[in-house]
DNA sequence: CGTTGTTCTGAACCGTGGTTCACTCCTTGT
DNA sequence: ACAAGGAGTGAACCACGGTTCAGAACAACG
């Protein structure tokens, strides 16, 4: 019944709508995309549930924006790594594999949410183009070694999904909810293993070319 | 309110139970987990729902039931197929690789189901377990081939989940709920693309060794 | 047949969490 | 001041499917 709302209009309202899509995140960012719930994330803007929908309309959706703007922080983030097409093809790979490992591992939590916490069929078509977005990028990678002799000749598009597999799989283990924290040591290790892995996948001849650093 | 029951008492228990085992499983086979409700169920075999849980304590350890089931008999075709500590490990890995893809490829709908539809806890559980049969199989394959000099040195532990990552990739897109059946060229495609690309990550020598037959 | 014990039945119940909407509170215009 | 209108509120609503349980249906036995 009170009504706290300082001094805030419809001039306010973009505010307002980051607010709940910050506090959402912040929610999904700890405890996974379950843990958002309407009410958890009126709450944190010591707003009203039903002032959400008048944002939103609904929690599907609201998710989904979630998901696509931590989703796209992520894909621009490796994009940028990865950019450079002048740059040797290892080089960039390693670079995918690092940001995505690595960005993984330092926010465990949201990586769960994004890659394997099951979600809403809304969110989950979002999560399709984040997962295409990554192979695309790796894909477009592998056609270039193709093209510079990198890399023995094969499928890019079904070497790009396998390496895909490939660095989830190993990751699964280090960031599923309620594994321990890894060491920064066996992090370190994990990810020059994997990187290992894929280089030899794709038939690079130096294997240290784009190296640990 | 009628009852139907052709003369059988508990003497033919075991059987009913197999029967709503059974009922369950092909409603998983057809529809995955999500379709297996307590209901449909019983409806398939002229059962009550109240009846349903005079055998199982509850719906998930149904279903954790049928998964374990359906995983253990997948596990236990696959063990068979790589046996023989003789044989050289790249052929009894194309073999696994085989078995795996292959059986997923002909039953998409169970290879959906245990590998990626979204579960309640108690049947994750299970996966985990069938998830970690696989990928000790593999393992142990590539310790042996580590052990024959068949593979380049690396840690066999996370080369088995990569491996085990990289195929479930490839074949997740054949396999979703939604997507068209795939001719078997192009399955066999796949198929030995997946098989070179785990050979050359393994670093095997003779990517043809336990080859296309 | 009655009695007793067992199994089956399915409508009602329940927990959960998204969604709605009649109402309240505040701001703005006159 | 007061009316109009927009924003916020949260309890009630709803959908859904698993779970329960009081009673019906049946078989066995004397």
């Amino acid at each position: 019944m009170p009504y706290r709302p300082t001094a805030l209009t419809r001039k306010n309202a973009e505010d307002k709508r980051d607010g709940l899509l910050r506090a959402a995140r912040s929610l999904v960012a700890t405890d996974g995309f379950k843990a958002a719930t309407v009410a958890a994330i009126a709450a944190r803007c010591q707003a009203s549930v039903g002032s959400v929908y008048s944002y939103f309309d609904s929690r599907d959706w609201l998710l989904a924006e979630v998901f696509r703007s931590a989703a796209s922080h992520e894909i621009d983030t490796a994009r940028v790594a990865v950019s450079g097409t002048g740059r040797p093809a290892p080089e960039r790979l390693n670079a995918l594999i690092r940001t995505f490992a690595g960005r993984a591992l330092q926010g465990r939590r949201m990586a769960w949410a994004l890659l394997f916490e099951p979600v809403s069929p809304a969110v989950e078509a979002e999560r399709l183009v984040y997962r295409r977005s990554y192979t695309e990028l790796s894909e477009q990678i592998i056609r270039d070694g193709l093209a510079g002799g990198d890399f023995v000749p094969q499928d890019p598009g079904l070497a790009a999904s396998a390496i895909m597999g490939a660095i989830s799989e190993s990751l699964v283990g280090w960031i599923r909810p309620d594994s321990p924290e890894p060491t920064s040591e066996a992090q370190a290790g994990a990810l020059d293993g994997i990187r290992l892995f894929c280089f030899r996948a794709l038939g690079a001849q130096d294997l240290t070319i784009g190296g640990t650093r």
